[in-house]
DNA sequence: CTGAAAGCGCTTACAG
DNA sequence: CTGAAAGCGCTTACAG
């Protein structure tokens, strides 16, 4: 493989030149540049990662945290990925995965890539309320960005869907259809027992909803397991007053919630309305539902970004001052409007 | 951050005696040894990964090249991604996420993780029959493993479920329920259109499946776009000799075609039977499906070791010998019987 | 506008 | 059983 001295050799200029030419840090003469240019096309150069990082302290890697989920697999992971490492390439960065071993959940696997240097910051997913990486991050002054909305809002940059609107847009939807019995189906109970904080969110929008429009909302968790979660739908169309409206933050599960719902007699929108919250495009099987998407590439840019400027601005003065506070996103809910709204019977 | 020399002050001994009790290549005392590693603990000593690899030309680190999918997205990647990662680190390594920059499709982003020695052999996935990237590592003498079978089975080590089985498979359970015309609905047409290997495969066996056993099996190709593809199911159901058996080598899709379906009034498994192949889990949303699904975790526990063999044998001899081939995986299906086949009308 | 030199933190022959 | 020393390929003050 071609090193720089190839390069160098091959421009007849010295090895610092080929770097200042590469790194555009100094006035170089056209001439030079034209000759180092062609070196490096005519030989393939690109330059050492491990000597370029072990030089200058910068990886050009950033480091994305997946959340252990307990179920193995949290599937909203995939889209994320890719929209990341997307949006870390506009910047220049290449996205190192970091799994969480086993059981440990403060991430040794994250220690390690920031201990070890192979990433200049990490984007933590699945971000729970007071989540312990975000504290182990901070004692190794290592940058971080989150993907989730933490109780305390400066305790890193982070960005995300505002949950709590989002459930209470949706149920607005079907309280402006006439519906006053809305069934909160939420995220699975290991998120909420985790304390993640788009189900913790999602709860208090449904809370704030009930309490504000006189709305009944009652809150339910999901489960992966469909024969669980039908069980729990079932024991709220048998009651005395089932809902006449659902709103889901549990995408995934809404194609067979459909079909349970029909094999019961219940047709959507004719006998209850539904609303999707926090959907991706693909969740929901091609069937026009009532809902608010994910915006995955507005979330990815906008962590990624805030991961690149900390990791820029890693070794600064630090929190001290009160001003200059990363700008963190809250991205409002949209609601887009399909076939699953119907007015209340 | 701590490095080697302080691990080495702490405990008393040379940092080269350090680095070998970390790397077990040498005997070490016990007394040493106790020592070091009490000094490692104390410090939260990770070694710097660049430095590390500069030096020993390994990175620990194994590049997943995520297809370019026309459409941007191939949902399969998530499923994947985690159990790469998490197979890699089994095997002691991280994985980098290397997605295609735009249009390019032999892989910039792939070359410079190899040229610039970011890891020390590549995955790839959505593999394609005469995959330009596989030419493009070879020409670098860079290790890849393949998620995917290709047309040359020796070009590089692959694993995968075996697509042509597992359509022959569908059709047979179909058959034997006495259906005499199966829809084989296979994969986006651009998947086809790319050539992957799955689709390619898949299609094989379709016909496969009509010459050796008499079963009428037409061939359609899915689409991204739910109207699209159900216009074509339209079209196959509105015509003198409609199917009474679908296999669908598009498991997403399945939600949307069962509701479609029914909207025509075609209820399955009553009016038509139904397989799935290769889905993941979550694809059914619940619904109780006979299925081959896709074996991730085997596959990639398959492919990372089959990648960690390359990246330890690179430099070695080379293709030269006709014996020592990788042990390509090729996985047989296993039908998981549920509730969409029914014996034909 | 360009070059010579130091040094980042490791690993691994070489030596004893 | 352990240590001193070279050197991997870069970047970046220092010098001219």
């Amino acid at each position: 493989m071609a090193t720089i001295k190839d390069v160098a050799r091959a421009a007849g200029v010295a090895p610092s030149t080929v770097s200042y030419v590469l790194s555009g840090s100094r006035k170089i003469s056209a001439e030079t540049r034209t000759a180092v240019q062609a070196a490096v096309e005519e030989l393939g150069y690109h330059p050492n990662a491990g000597a370029r990082s072990l030089r200058s302290t910068r990886t050009g890697v950033l480091a994305l945290a997946l959340p252990l989920s307990g179920r193995g697999y949290l599937p909203v992971g995939g889209r994320f990925m890719y929209g990341l490492s997307e949006a870390a390439g506009r910047h220049g960065y290449l996205v190192l995965l970091v799994t969480p071993p086993g059981q440990d959940d403060t991430g040794a696997g994250l220690e390690r890539a920031a201990r070890g240097r192979f990433a200049d910051a990490a984007v933590l997913m699945g971000v729970e309320m007071a989540d312990p990486r975000v504290a182990a991050m901070r004692e190794l002054e290592f940058p971080v960005a989150l993907m989730g909305h933490p109780d305390d809002e400066a305790s890193a940059p982070w960005t995300d869907l505002d949950w709590e609107e989002s459930v209470v847009a949706a149920v607005r939807a079907l309280r402006e259809a006439g519906h006053r019995r809305v069934l909160y189906l939420g995220t699975v109970e290991e998120d909420v027992g985790a304390r993640r904080t788009y189900s913790v969110r999602g709860i208090r929008g449904a809370e704030r909803s009930a309490a504000e429009s006189g709305t009944a909302v009652d809150v339910c968790h999901s489960s992966d397991d469909p024969a669980e979660l039908y069980r729990r739908l079932d024991s709220r169309f048998d009651s005395d007053a089932p809902p006449t409206a659902l709103a889901v933050q549990h995408p995934p599960a809404i194609p067979g919630i459909l079909r349970h719902l029909a094999a019961r007699g219940i047709e959507v929108p004719r006998d209850v309305s539904l609303v999707a919250v926090g959907n991706f495009p693909e969740d929901l099987g091609g069937l026009d539902v009532t809902r608010i998407e994910l915006p995955v590439e507005r979330m990815s840019a906008a962590v990624t970004r805030l991961a690149v400027e900390a990791a820029a601005h890693a070794g600064d003065p630090g929190p001290s001052g009160d001003g200059g506070r990363a700008p963190n996103t809250l991205i409002p809910p949209h609601l887009i409007r399909g076939a699953t709204v119907a007015p209340a019977p």
